[in-house]
DNA sequence: GATGAATGAGGTTTCATTCAT
DNA sequence: GATGAATGAAACCTCATTCAT
């Protein structure tokens, strides 16, 4: 088959599987369900996918690109602004993502709870041979850092240029965004991937706290 | 066996099912191991705990309620200080409590996933029978609140008194403290539960900034 | 379960298998067949049998001992007999061993044309290690070979004591016995199990035209 | 393709087949290992034979039809000769031939163990349709009494000339040289389809033996 | 209550065979 | 005719859960 067209039928699976593993979950899911939701058999499943975990990080592997992606527009639309605002529209950004794609959201959340940075540490037993054999596993792991990095030469930017004050680390700063995103991620997936209101706080009033008080973290000149 | 017995057992087995499913995760936990490690077979096992899920929201049922006991431990440590102090000493009790019980946070993220606030929505069918027949998810539906109502009280009692200007809804920055949290013990946890640096960022620093971040938060008078 | 009570299930999933195989072939027999005809499941035949190989060794193994029972019984029953009347009996027995039960007559000619006398020939690639590591693969060579021994034994005490008067090597005349027998018995299964004419020739009297003229072999003084 | 073309090809698909077959055995052979053994794809290795069965029928056909022309060549040379040293030079003939091509004679005995005489018999189901629907089966069948037929009318004119002295039936004779033959040819395969010693019998002595008391057979007047 | 055996569900794999291009 | 992809059947395997004793 041309390269072309495998591609296609590829991601036609994963698009597939999304929506099964969206509904039930991972592991209530069944492969033949995914291959009938994907129109084959079993067999050319697996031919694609070797394992459901690797087809699982392939799901997360298009979430990554999809995440990646939408920061470079971002980055790009924002390179003309300050760095403050590049940086808040990339945690904007971010949190919109999720928003917009519910389901990626989780599978990267999932992703994160399973790479631990100890790369030989003792819960290495949690990385099952399934997921350390599936080509995704290696391609996410160039990719998961570059958000960060972005991030950090964001903030360094509007360091030099003044229009972010604070003397903190610039990493340090990224980490907090990171998890106050994160954090927000987790609370909109508990409130099952709408934004309507949980404990009658509207999730948009959330999300736009999170951009103010990073906003004022930043303009601070002394930490 | 007598009561008093038997809950020393329940006990003794919900320790070894923490060491099991520490180490190699929920998924990849076996029933069979967890029996080897609590020293007793299988089909006993079976007699504690219905079920492999009903095991884990033991396990949840008895994080959160070691949550709720430092929660109260530290609303008492601080009832004469300010409504401020106190609302950030739950924050950094949460944190500290996470740090301390690596798994305890894991476990309770996983139950904050798993239960959605919409009771029927489009996505019930991860809550298995399994879940929704345990006991302890009926008793951890009445303690999962409390973090949230607490920590609203003592905002309410800080802006009652003056130490905290916001105006913002007390909800909101709950949930604002909550997120940061979460993300924080995501991260922690992507750090392989200790606290050692991540991308060369010490995490307390990190905590640190969490904190003084929504202290600058509470302190500004204008929204 | 107490080795007794396990023996039976054994056998009794061993007797339910050959009931399958005997009807439809190995390679058409279906493991899931054989668990239904057993009135067990398949993952129970299989935490007997670990492959659909190994248990057809299982009834092999069964074949080759009740061959060398029969083999036994008629070395006693013959002890006081010449040792050419026990020799000739000793042919007549397998022959009908193989009348009264094809099917292992069938199993056991399968077992001959897989094993290979020379160790690592360049045949082996036909043993699989499904075969190798079969348990009753080997025990079977443990008792393969114990027909030819008594054959041998019987021959040279007929030549001992004169009923036996050819003065060739015993192993070459029990080898010829054992050729002619094989080759009845290929003849007899290619007749369906059934002693009924072939080629319009009783199969009856060919087994006697064998042992008649294996009689006369031994009878020769001169090679 | 021109037919002589197409012929070539044929022949150079089963000889690859051959190889393959010999070295793994029918069971462990695939067909993809034949298609590349051939230096062809799958899909043409169909477009030849119809299915692995049939290609393995081909073989046999070839080496019916080999067996039968030393037959046929035997029967030319020794035209001249007594019927009794004829018939005893068609069992050489055929042993010789098992000899020089030894997968050739499992490939027989395979043939010989599959053709049940009782063209409806209750174990028929082992006839897959794949082998009744092979055109090589109905070519077999053509060629598979030959040998039969040959020897009884060299016995029988080894019978008129007197050469030939018992009175037995001469199919009931010809059966007799059969398994005979069968018999050492099983044994051959069991020694690896080399002669050299078994249990330390030269299996040459074997051969010379079983055609010393053929001839003795033929040779006795009285029966 | 404790135990070994059994079950059911579904993931994974191998292959002969067929389809579409 | 040749090719790569797909199919269907069935072996094989793991594990949560249950049964019988």
């Amino acid at each position: 088959m041309k390269e072309d067209k495998k591609q296609k039928k590829e991601h036609h699976i994963i698009q597939s599987a999304i929506a099964v593993f969206e509904k039930v979950g991972f592991k209530n899911a069944k492969m033949d369900d995914i291959a009938a939701a994907a129109g084959i058999t079993k067999v050319t499943l697996y031919s694609y996918f070797q394992s459901k975990e690797n087809l699982y990080l392939a799901i997360t592997y298009q979430a990554m690109s999809a995440l990646n992606i939408v920061y470079k527009e971002a980055l790009a639309v924002n390179a003309s602004k300050s760095g403050l605002d590049s940086t808040l529209a990339l945690m904007e950004t971010f949190m919109e993502f999720c928003e917009n794609h519910y389901f990626y959201s989780e599978v990267l959340l999932d992703y994160f709870s399973m790479v631990r940075s100890s790369p030989s540490g003792k819960y290495d037993n949690k990385l099952t041979s399934a997921v350390k054999d599936s080509p995704y596993f290696d391609k996410l792991r160039e990719l998961h850092n570059l958000p960060f990095k972005w991030t950090v030469k964001e903030i360094e930017r509007g360091k030099a240029e003044g229009s972010i004050k604070t003397q903190k680390d610039a990493m340090l700063c990224t980490l907090h965004g990171w998890t106050s995103v994160v954090g927000y991620v987790k609370v909109l997936s508990a409130s099952g991937g709408n934004v309507s209101p949980l404990f009658k706080v509207d999730l948009k009033e959330l999300k736009q706290l999170h951009l103010e008080v990073a906003k004022a973290m930043f303009s601070q000149g002394v930490s």
